[in-house]
RNA sequence: UGUCCCAUGGUGUAAUGGUAGCACAUCUGAUUUUGGUUCAGCUUGCCUAGGUUCGAAUCCUGGUGGGACAACCA
């Protein structure tokens, strides 16, 4: 089940897709059968913006008790292949959703074939045997009407037999098309003759080689909904031209359908979700995986589905997020400040509190005694009490975040500083006293004296102290590669970018590499996947190339950090 | 010199003819053994000009601004 924001009265406001929706079914449309579909060309991995379009067709379905489908477009083979069809069915899966069928466009390749012969035996759509560059030039401009193709009043047994010897692969690729014949001086440019058909000579990764014609989108989409009996076809904004030629294959295909009575597909368009600084165009995530850019179609910088998945995001975040930004026709960009606050929000209730130290420097207590360890009881989870508590080794010797500690401090500093007290979580209250620097002046080590009656849950843990240090023992804590990414992929953003390569403003600092952190040894046995809060870093989870030998971590998100902003401002 | 779509704080989104609200972001304060969380609060908005109406963010008209459309991609 898919939470939803609810407002003050309990009900959450429609968006307008959803008022569309029971508006059809107040008119009884349809039966008052609500269908829909997920429809990607399986050509590339489904990424954050898709998942947008995945919750609202799913969603339509789920609310008022019809069902979506999950349909392949496959009508271009060159480009698809059976590796994204998998990785399509994992991801919305992942998601929470379940699919009444699949589908693939390429089923419907006989109907679809019958349809076109039908239109040519109407008289209307022909074989145009211009190269695509006449075809173009024809078309017209937007402002311009087009011209006629002198094939367009080919007889129809001539295009009949043309049509069919295309699919037999008597053609080059190229050679011919089969368009519609509607009108070269309509206003849309879609209407301007579109092909319908055109040679490919490539395998499918379905047929194989049985097709040698393959249909077009504006052929195949519409028309693949008039068959499965979808309702309502979600789409994004840019296929708002689209429409008109989608009703009209639509009314082509109901002439000789008389039982189809008045049911009737119908397309809706909402606006494509656009995130700050991140690229999501299928063509430059495609780009970045080939060019090896980054490491696949799931590493975890990538705005995609398994990225995110990788990273830690979890789906209730993602519906969350989804739930946040709304449908409607404005295109505009979101901030991904959004996005990370939706992750931590869910994290936060989620993660276990762990300790851990990305940038280790040793702290010596003076004057706590050699060789002993204590058992220090830290809460998981602050904000869930169920989640209980783990113990962390407390010894002489210890790591602290290097800078937790400044010799010349600013006022507002609240860590370590020579003669300031701060308190070790879950431990003593200590007092700085000094440190020690190596030749170029680098600290190498910090000293300090504990209070032995500050122990967390003594009375004198009580006193007021600024400033809590997170620590890890030296001789108990274990090593670690953590992955730090930076939240911005892009320095610019996605439309700004103008003419400029988007891989020259990718931030070289995306992806941040750390060796050596020290982590606690509750860590040693975590899971793949598994997600923490490294105490006043950032939500962390494990990689699944995590070893035994090397534990990864990538940051999910990183923590909202006030300290950074008053250190910018002084 | 076209057709279609869109316009509410910095960002996104509600209010569908009757008090412009919410979230994120920002800032301030309180609590806090995470400079996290939580809580309280501040600041910021109906693109513009007319019209209809007792009353317009909402309906109409004209501007302005933005987007989509000229792939044998989807």
């Amino acid at each position: 089940m898919i939470e939803t924001n609810n407002n003050e009265e309990g009900k959450k406001s429609l968006n307008f897709i959803e008022v569309i929706v029971e508006k059809d079914l107040a008119e009884g449309k349809n039966n008052n059968q609500i269908q829909t579909r997920f429809p990607p060309e399986p050509n590339g991995y489904l990424h954050i913006g898709h998942a947008k379009a995945i919750c609202i067709d799913f969603g339509i379905a789920q609310k008022y008790n019809g069902i979506c489908n999950l349909r392949f477009d496959d009508t271009n083979p060159v480009k698809e292949d059976v590796e994204y069809v998998d990785s399509i069915m994992e991801d919305i899966q992942w998601l929470g959703y379940k699919w009444g069928n699949v589908y693939y466009a390429s089923d419907y390749f006989p109907q679809l074939w019958e349809f076109a012969l039908q239109l040519i035996r109407e008289g209307k759509a022909y074989i145009d045997e211009q190269s695509s560059e006449e075809i173009a030039k024809q078309k017209g401009t937007p402002t311009q009407p087009g011209l006629d193709s002198p094939y367009r009043n080919r007889p129809i047994e001539e295009n009949l037999d043309l049509f069919e010897r295309m699919n037999k692969g008597e053609f080059e690729e190229g050679r011919m098309v089969l368009r519609a014949k509607i009108d070269m001086a309509s206003s849309n440019m879609h209407f301007r003759d579109p092909i319908i058909y055109r040679i490919i000579k490539h395998p499918h990764h379905r047929t194989g080689t049985a097709w040698k014609a393959y249909p077009m989108y504006d052929f195949a989409h519409g028309e693949s909904d008039y068959f499965e009996g979808v309702t309502h076809s979600i789409c994004t904004l840019e296929f708002e031209v689209h429409r008109p030629l989608y009703d009209w294959f639509i009314d082509q295909l109901k002439i000789n359908k008389p039982e189809d009575g008045s049911y009737r597909p119908r397309q809706i368009e909402f606006n494509r979700l656009n995130l700050t600084y991140t690229v999501m165009s299928k063509r430059k995530l495609l780009q970045l995986v080939q060019e090896k850019l980054v490491n696949g179609w799931d590493d975890p910088r990538m705005p995609t589905i398994c990225g995110y998945r990788r990273r830690g995001y979890t789906p209730s975040s993602i519906h969350n997020f989804i739930d946040k930004i709304g449908y409607t026709k404005y295109d505009g960009i979101i901030d991904v400040a959004l996005l990370e606050h939706a992750v931590r929000e869910d994290l936060n209730m989620k993660a276990k509190r762990v300790s851990a130290v990305l940038d280790p420097v040793k702290l010596i207590l003076t004057n706590y005694p050699e060789g002993k360890v204590e058992m220090m009881e830290a809460v998981n989870n602050p904000e869930d009490e169920s989640m209980g508590n783990h113990d962390i080794a407390f010894t002489r010797e210890l790591y602290i975040e290097r800078e937790d500690f400044m010799e010349d401090a600013p006022k507002k500093f609240f860590r370590m500083t020579p003669g300031q007290e701060v308190r070790l979580k879950n431990a003593y209250i200590i007092k700085c006293t000094g440190c020690k620097k190596d030749n170029e002046g680098n600290i190498t080590e910090i000293y300090a004296e504990y209070d032995p009656e500050t122990r967390s849950g003594m009375p004198e843990s009580n006193r007021k102290v600024k400033g809590t240090l997170h620590w890890v023992s030296v001789e108990h804590s274990i090593t670690a590669e953590v992955r730090l990414y930076d939240r911005l992929f892009m320095t610019e953003n996605p439309g700004d970018e103008k003419e400029k390569d988007f891989r020259e403003l990718l931030n070289p600092d995306s992806l941040r590499v750390l060796t050596g952190c020290r982590l606690e040894m509750e860590l040693k046995n975590a899971k793949p996947y598994d997600n923490f809060q490294f105490q006043r870093i950032g939500y962390f989870n494990i990689d699944p190339d995590s070893t035994a030998d090397k534990l990864i971590f990538n940051r999910t998100v990183p923590l909202k950090d006030s300290w950074s902003k008053i250190k910018d401002k002084e």
